[in-house]
DNA sequence: ACCTGAACACCGTTCAAGT
DNA sequence: ACCTGAACACCGTTCAAGT
C-alpha cells in the first residue's frame, strides 16, 4: 500500500494524491486506508521513510572493505541521486518535510542512515568533529544540487495533464528582450549537463572535506 | 492583497491558506479574490515573485561601486538569508515551484535577478563562462543551506496549532538507544550554529569560485 | 467596477454498520 | 479483521446576480 502510494505519486504527482483516488487505485474505498495510516500527512512521512529504507538496503551504497571514505561518499551520493531522479515528485518531500530533530539533515534523514553514515566515517579514521562536519556539509550539498535537478525536469503532472499544450518548459518562449545580459548569455545558460555538474561539484566537495578532515583530525 | 497573502502564510503556514480564509482576512468572500488572481496556484507564484522583487529593491543587496565581486556575493547571500528567515514558510516555494525555464536556478529565479546578478559579475571582470558557472554554484549553495535552516525552525504551524503539546522538535525525546554511534555523537550533533556554518561555507564557496573564475578567465 | 450566493465537484476524516 | 456508506466540515472554481 505504501508502494502503491509511491507509484501513484511517481505517476500523477503529489497534487493528485487523495485518499479516495489512492483507494480507487487499490480497488477500495478511500476510507479503508485509515486502517493502515492515521492521516494523509502520516502517509507522506511514511513514503519518505520507505524510500530512505529502500536506499539503505541498496548494495550499491553499502560501505565496502576496500572503500576509502571518498569512495563511500561517491557511492552514497550516486545512490541518492538515482533515487531522486527515479522519484522526482517525492524528493522535495525528503528535503522539506518536518524532521524529528533539528540536527537531522536531509536527505540522509533516518536515524539508521545517520548512524551508518557517521559510523562509516569513524571507521575510516575521522574524528568525531570531522564526521559531524562532513555529515552536515554532505547533506546541504545533496539538497542544493538535487532539488534543483528534480524540479527542473518535474513538469508538474497536475498542470501537464490538464493542459498538455503549454509545455513551454524549455523556455524558448521566454521574452528576454528587456534583459541585455541575459540575451547575451542565453546560449551559455541553456547548455547545462547536470550530471557533469553534479560530478564536478562532488569532486570539489570531497577536496574541501579532505581539508576539513585534516584540520579536525 | 499579495501582501495579505504573504502575511497570512507567515502567520499560519501554507497549509492553512485557502481562498476563503484569505478572503475572510480581507473582509471579503473568498470568491472575490478571483478578480485579482486566476487561481490559488497562480497566487503562490505571485507571492514568490513578490518576495524576489522586494529583495531586489533592498539597498543592502545592491552592487556598490566599491564592491568587488566577493563583497557583492556576500551582500546577496545575506539578503536572501534574511528573506528566508523572515518567511520560512514561503522559502520552500522559492526553491521548489515550477520554473519558466530549466536554466533558471533558485533562489535567484526572476529574470530581473538573473540579469542583475550576471551583469554585476561581468562588470567585475568575469568571463561569460565564469559568470554562468558562478550563478549556478551560488544558487545550489543557497538552496542547500537555507532550505535546511528554514525547515529546521519551521515548526509547521498547522500541526502546532492543532496540537501545541507535541512540540518535541528539539528531539530530546528521540530514542537513540539502538544507534551506538548516534548516541556517542549526540552532543556534538546537537550543537549547531547555523549562522556560523553559513558564513563558513560561504567563505569556502567564494574560494572555490575564485579558482573557477581564474580557470575560466 | 467590484462583490456575493448558490452551486458543483471535489477533499480529509469519523464512525456506525456491514461481512 | 477488514471494508463500506453516510455524514460533516471543509476545499477550489464558476457564474449569474446584485450594487
Amino acid at each position: 500500500m505504501l508502494e502503491a502510494a509511491i507509484d501513484f505519486v511517481d505517476r500523477f504527482g503529489i497534487g493528485e494524491l487523495s485518499m479516495r483516488k489512492l483507494g480507487a487505485s487499490l480497488q477500495v474505498e478511500g476510507m479503508a486506508l485509515y486502517r493502515y495510516v492515521r492521516s494523509r500527512d502520516e502517509l507522506l512521512d511514511a513514503m519518505v521513510d520507505r524510500l530512505l529504507d529502500q536506499l539503505y538496503a541498496d548494495p550499491e551504497v553499502l560501505l565496502r572493505p576496500e572503500d576509502d571514505w571518498q569512495a563511500f561518499l561517491r557511492r552514497v551520493a550516486g545512490g541518492i541521486r538515482r533515487m531522486a531522479l527515479e522519484h522526482p515528485q517525492i524528493f522535495p518531500l525528503i528535503a522539506t518535510r518536518h524532521r524529528a530533530a533539528p540536527w537531522i539533515r536531509p536527505p540522509l534523514r533516518s536515524l539508521r542512515w545517520i548512524e551508518g553514515f557517521l559510523a562509516a566515517l569513524l571507521s575510516r579514521g575521522f574524528s568525531e568533529d570531522a564526521a559531524v562536519y562532513t555529515y552536515r556539509a554532505f547533506g546541504s550539498f545533496l539538497v542544493g544540487h538535487l532539488l534543483l535537478e528534480v524540479s527542473a525536469e518535474g513538469v508538474d503532472p497536475v498542470t501537464a495533464a490538464v493542459d498538455p499544450g503549454s509545455a513551454s518548459a524549455d523556455g524558448a518562449s521566454l521574452d528576454l528582450s528587456a534583459f541585455p545580459t541575459l540575451t547575451r548569455l542565453a546560449d551559455r545558460l541553456a547548455v547545462e549537463d547536470l550530471s557533469e555538474e553534479f560530478e564536478h561539484s562532488l569532486g570539489n566537495l570531497l577536496e574541501r572535506l579532505e581539508e576539513a578532515r585534516a584540520r579536525l583530525a
